[in-house]
DNA sequence: GGTGAATAATTGTCCGACAATCGTACTATT
DNA sequence: AATAGTACGATTGTCGGACAATTATTCACC
């Protein structure tokens, strides 16, 4: 009998013991979340941590690595003390984006993700940009149709690529609903690969998503909902295309830009 | 002047120095990223790694415990070795929610969200869903609808909100999107504070809300996607009305039950 | 008041140590 | 043969102390 199948028939739970390591990165993480610890203030030296928990600094410092990773605690660089931190939604898409290419999630999934999502984003954001926001819109769409020269006069293959990744991150803050942003940006930066591939191998590609850009700009800024949403489901549908013209797999794993 | 000035103006870069520990998450999460190491295989032992990347074990500690919180490691419990392990969207989107609740997004964020996400989610479960996830989606109803007697007979106050959080859960499952299924994921989290309060103060609450996941059920089962995106709609519209007779405050920050 | 040297505090890293626990091989018991 | 007990090495969790490099602070000095 498996032990597992051994501990689904008693009647005990198992008791669980946390390792101290593990019991100080609670503890602190739980004096963030209720803000007992504001953000931007610094937190205590580690022999001041060690001391107060009564264990030794090398634990503290393997609880303060976990928190670290979590982006509750930061360092200012050049600095040296630990100040508590929020997460910031960057950091987050980052690593929840390297997690879902980690699962092979496939092209397909991506981007049936953004269809899902972006229309409406685009809808929520003709609703309630301010002006701030479409100024930042504005930028993206500019730095995508016309391309900084770079010194040496030659563009990297897929230039641009970053822009049109800005542009709906940028849609994503114009919503004003951080949970809505948040759920999409992951889906963004995987479709970063796949993306470069197109805006590679298609040539009309660029001269498509230059078009749709522009159409969406004028929907949100004539804060005219529906048209940005109908736009903005053209555009991803067209994403599609492009992406069988380039010859790309619909079914393979992306995966993630080093 | 000050230093961010003299960086910026000066030709080099900052030359970022990265601290030891941190080299050595960086160098075995390059392996896990490129798949050298395969999930479920056991890692060399903290010495071995010291050994290898000639470091004290401390360093290789902190290093894991890095890791270990990104997800990337794992330990079966009642087990020493740490194994590589793929993050599971479950414990990314724990994370996910948490972060956004030290945002102190509102409400009515993570419900607009929602209204953004579940209907979508729900369509594309109807199409796709397989029988075992069907048969999830109903034990989650099921367990909802008619939840188990305690042992004191006595009922938690809000009890069956985990079940209303595992329907969602189970629907995300069953639309075979990854992505999308971890868009919805941190939104359900944020939910279940609200929930509880408003299946605690609305007595007609939990009979509108068992009433909705049948309907649900019936149209994802026949595979009717049109019904099962209008009934979610409206299962969602329903959640707002709730709030407000619970007198929850859409524009207050969730918070994330301990 | 600002400057710069002297001093203290803090982090990053190392070393060595030890108890508790896990895995395993081996033995004894029923 | 299957189970229970025993012995032993390997591994993790935790501790104490140490030291160089860097950052923060103090204080005299212009």
């Amino acid at each position: 009998m498996s032990l597992d199948a051994v501990r689904a028939a008693g009647p005990f739970e198992p008791l669980d013991y946390a390792p101290a390591y593990r019991r100080v990165a609670a503890a602190i993480a739980g004096r963030i979340a209720d803000r007992s610890f504001g953000e931007g203030e610094p937190l205590a030296t580690e022999t001041q941590l060690a001391a107060q928990f009564g264990v030794n600094r090398s634990t503290v410092r393997e609880a303060l690595r976990e928190l670290e990773s979590e982006g509750l605690l930061a360092r200012r660089k050049g600095t040296k003390r630990m100040v508590v931190s929020r997460p910031s939604t960057a950091g987050l898409a980052n690593r929840l984006s390297s997690a879902l290419a980690l699962q092979s999630v496939t092209v397909t999934e991506v981007w049936e993700t953004l269809l899902v999502l972006e229309p409406q984003l685009a809808e929520a954001a003709a609703r309630r940009r301010t002006a701030d926001q479409l100024a930042a819109l504005h930028q993206a769409a500019g730095r995508f149709a016309a391309p900084l020269p770079t010194s040496s006069g030659v563009h990297a293959p897929a230039f641009g690529v970053d822009a049109v990744v800005e542009f709906f991150s940028a849609l994503g803050a114009a919503t004003g609903n951080r949970a809505l942003q948040l759920a999409h940006e992951p889906a963004l930066r995987l479709l970063r690969s796949s993306l470069t591939l197109m805006i590679d191998r298609v040539p009309q590609a660029r001269a498509r998503i230059a078009t749709a850009q522009r159409r969406l700009l004028a929907a949100i800024e004539a804060r005219d909902a529906e048209a940005a949403r109908n736009w903005m489901t053209k555009h991803i549908r067209d994403f599609r295309r492009g992406f069988e013209l380039a010859g790309i797999d619909m079914a393979s794993a992306v995966d993630v830009a080093a």
